[in-house]
Parts: structure tokens; C-alpha cells; sequence
DNA sequence: CCGTGTGTACTAGGTCGAATAGTACACCGG
DNA sequence: CCGGTGTACTATTCGACCTAGTACACACGG
């Protein structure tokens, strides 16, 4: 499965489930028009409850990742359709998130050119990486 | 004031404390040897309980950003001193926020240059910038 | 030595979001 | 009709956060 979830992470598993799609959407696992799983197959494959991944998938469908179609399934959104209605807030949010990223690079003693290093990084692990051997 | 705390806001009021003293020292707000304010002090301005200031200025002392002195106050610390204990994992939290903010901004249509700006205007807000008029 | 101020530790209790369990409904397509 | 889809609702459990109050150990100046 493309997908893991710690029920013992401190970020909520409705979030790791939006993160995860999120980050299969941008890294081009999942193309517009894949179909996913149902709630309830979902559910069952990560162990929790279907409550939990209707939650995700409704997050996801107010930031137009995915599109939902009542009684026939969920779909990963064809990009640019209909805009979010709150692309204001999540670009402060992301500012945000910037802003503290430098910060925390500070205390961590980084100099610049490492920092800059790691955020382009960043976007090649973004777009692909994910490989994860263990045991 | 130079420290504000939201009671509402979905992040901890412990973790605002945290975070907003760390953004103090990066930007040279505060320079180490300065003195903060007692933990009672403190949780009178902010109207909260000295619990969670302690809670946060503890967290704050276990990343070696400030020094507790038993008896005598809180004072920020010299940079490079000893060492904090979790270095490893702090890097790869960073590593994170940087490849989910890239995926954000996938997500929200930004070119690659326009986050880029992005990047490197939050290291600006991080040096100095912070005016905040409201009312 | 005493008093004040420092951080720390502990218990008890309240609040809130996350997650579960179970059930029920409305929709689609064969 | 029937099986699968997302959705909605209640009840309940669980843990993090925060408060309130108290107590302790330490440092410093009188």
C-alpha cells in the first residue's frame, strides 16, 4: 500500500491521510481522474475508522485536490478547475511556515548556503523521492 | 509587550511562548545574557497560568536557547555552547516542513520562482521585521 | 538567619479535539 | 432491487492542554 499511518504520531491520522495524498498528488503517483480507494477499503487497509478517512477526504476536497461524486467515488481533481475558497489563508499559513523553518535554522546553527541547500532538497524529495526500506 | 499569546489559536499556548522567544532571538530582539521575565511575571502579562510559562521556558532550556539559573532567573543563552540532545531529529522536523511546504505550494499553483521569493523573504521577516497595527 | 524571589514539582479538575463504534440516510449504476 | 458510494448523526473513550492551588529547593541581600 502507498499509504501509512501512525495512530502514535502527534499530527492527527485525518492529517497524515491529507498529507500523504497530497504529497502521491504532487510527487505524480496519483494523476487527475485516478479513482481512490473507497472510505470504507481505506479504512479497513490502515486499520481505522471509516469516520476518520471521510474527515480527510472532505479536507482534501475543500482544497480541490480530489473531487467527490456522490455515489460513485472519489477522484483525484483535475488541477485548476474551481479555485480553493481560502487560498488567502493557506498562503500565510505557508509564509508562515517559512518563516519558522528559518528560525529554527538559526538555532540549529545552519549557515545560509546549507539552509538554502536542504529547501531545494526539499523539492526533489517532493517530487518522486519516497524511499523507504526498513527491516 | 514584545510577546502576545491567542488562547483560541489551535497551537498551544506553551508552544507560542516557545515559539515567539525563539523568533526574539533570531531576529536580536534579544541578545544572549539578557534576562527574562520570571515565570510569574511572565504568565501575569500574558493572563495565563506559571505553569505553562515554565512548561515552555523548560522546552526552551532543553534546545539551548535560554539558561535557567536556580534561584537567580532565565537568561538567553550563549550560542554554541553545549550542544541541545536532539539535533538529529529537529533537522529531519525541518527537513519536513520544507518538503510539506513545497508540496503546499504545488498544491496552490505557485511557480517555482515565486515560491523562491517566498523563501527568501521569510528569512527577512525572520531578521527584524514583525509590525503588527491593528485597531 | 530571614525574607523575598527564583524555577520546579505535584495533585486535582475542567475543557476540547481526535478517534472509535454503531447506525442510518441519499445517491449512483447494473 | 441491490450493492457500493459518500455523508450524517449520537454516544463514548482517550489524551493533550490548561488552570488552580500548594509546596519545595535554591540564591541573594538585608
Amino acid at each position: 500500500m502507498w499509504l501509512q499511518v501512525d495512530p502514535r504520531s502527534p499530527t492527527p491520522v485525518y492529517q497524515q491521510i491529507v498529507d500523504g495524498i497530497k504529497a502521491a498528488v504532487a510527487a505524480g503517483w496519483l494523476q487527475p481522474g485516478d479513482r481512490l480507494p473507497s472510505v470504507r477499503d481505506l479504512a479497513v487497509s490502515l486499520a481505522i475508522n471509516h469516520n476518520t478517512v471521510a474527515k480527510a477526504y472532505q479536507e482534501l476536497e475543500r482544497s480541490r485536490v480530489i473531487e467527490v461524486v456522490r455515489g460513485r467515488g472519489t477522484f483525484v481533481a483535475q488541477p485548476g478547475q474551481r479555485p480553493p475558497p481560502d487560498v488567502a489563508e493557506r498562503m500565510d499559513k505557508l509564509r508562515d511556515s517559512l518563516r519558522l523553518a528559518w528560525i529554527e535554522a538559526y538555532h540549529l546553527g545552519l549557515e545560509e548556503a546549507e539552509f538554502e541547500r536542504m529547501f531545494w532538497q526539499a523539492r526533489e524529495d517532493a517530487r518522486g523521492g519516497e524511499r523507504k526500506e526498513e527491516t
